[in-house]
DNA sequence: CGTCTATTTGAATGTACTCAAAAGCGGTGG
DNA sequence: CCACCGCTTTTGAGTACATTCAAATAGACG
């Protein structure tokens, strides 16, 4: 099992000792999953939150009209699962699922609050990731509330670059809430734009 | 200073000694405002995070269109500041002000950090209520992104009568991300479909 | 290859917005 | 305590941004 990413990460915000690693180390799961299989089914109770190490992850929910929306994105090097499905143990309202083959880290939930008593440090890098989540949640109410569609998108495009080269059109669409066809013509108008530079 | 709403509100989340509240209430800070008074300033660093003892506060932001946009509302028991601002100590990007005269209490940014050394569990506190405010943005997302003006001001309305009360309705529209106008449209449409039963 | 899904494009439609004006309401001062 | 002023709310007409539906094209996967 690789931890380095992980422990990359935690060096982020947080100082480990080798002890405390080792602490870690002996809790945390490696899993891979193929593409196309699910983390987490809405109804399920949310048992584990997955910290990507390798391939691409989303999460989304299906209204009752139908059409998709998706919540997160996430990538190596980037935590994802139905926070209150996990956090609260209640049913998951969103379904967690690869788009990739990909190998994920987890911590289930019993584990990650044994984790916290014996490294008091633990508790303290996930309030700081969650502080971010919360921010970019928040970023993108903002913009839902006072960009256009073309603005979001080209938000998005920068900020995202990666993850554009990697997901489906249809699911950057889903994401900026935004239908598929209305994305694709949006995108066109922007490059005759950049055309007639 | 009164301390037992706060106390109360932690007592949710974790259980402090005697001796850990003495340490809170000889760090905390209150501080009365009158209506229309500014916690933060667009561009200025929110130095404190607050918790409401007594009053109405709500943070928002002026868009380049000149709209304004509500961000979030807090009553008494609630926390409110502009975290991004707070916890990176970088420009606020949204106004944080006083819709009634009211009572805070607050910790700047500093203290709270001495805080969560002296006291583990606060950490833990303040981890748990994050975790709260992210799923409040996630839904919010959620809901805008699947649901109608008139669905979201339904749950809106089941979910938060209480603000419902005490915030102008052109606010409940720029927190809905409506123009007031339409709101008010889509409330007589709601009450005449109840005249209608 | 052939099939299935994603993307593009166009036409018609709709939900919500803008602008404008009237009505309602609350706060403030005389 | 009433009258006035300013802001909020309501209402209507016209408009726009984005959606839906439909069909053609392109692309990916087995």
């Amino acid at each position: 099992m690789n931890l380095e990413l992980l422990f990359e990460n935690f060096s982020k915000h947080i100082q480990l000792t080798e002890a405390e690693k080792a602490i870690v180390a002996a809790l945390a799961v490696e899993r891979k999953v193929k593409k196309g299989q699910f983390l987490v089914h809405v109804g399920a109770i949310c048992r584990s939150t997955h910290f990507v190490t390798k391939g691409a992850i989303y999460s989304y929910f299906t209204d009752l009209a139908g059409d998709s929306h998706i919540v997160q994105f996430a990538v190596e090097d980037w935590w994802i699962s139905e926070m209150k499905s996990f956090f609260m143990q209640v049913p998951a309202r969103f379904n967690v699922q690869a788009l990739e083959d990909s190998t994920i880290i987890e911590f289930p939930f019993e584990t990650l609050e044994r984790l916290y008593a014996q490294v008091p440090k633990i508790e303290r890098y996930f309030r700081i990731i969650t502080i971010n989540g919360f921010i970019t949640f928040q970023d993108r109410i903002v913009q839902n509330m006072s960009m256009t569609v073309e603005e979001r998108y080209l938000a998005f495009h920068q900020k995202y670059s990666k993850l554009e080269l990697r997901f489906p059109q249809k699911m950057i669409a889903e994401y900026l809430g935004v239908s598929a066809e209305f994305l694709s013509k949006v995108k066109k108008r922007l490059a005759e734009k950049e055309m007639g530079k």
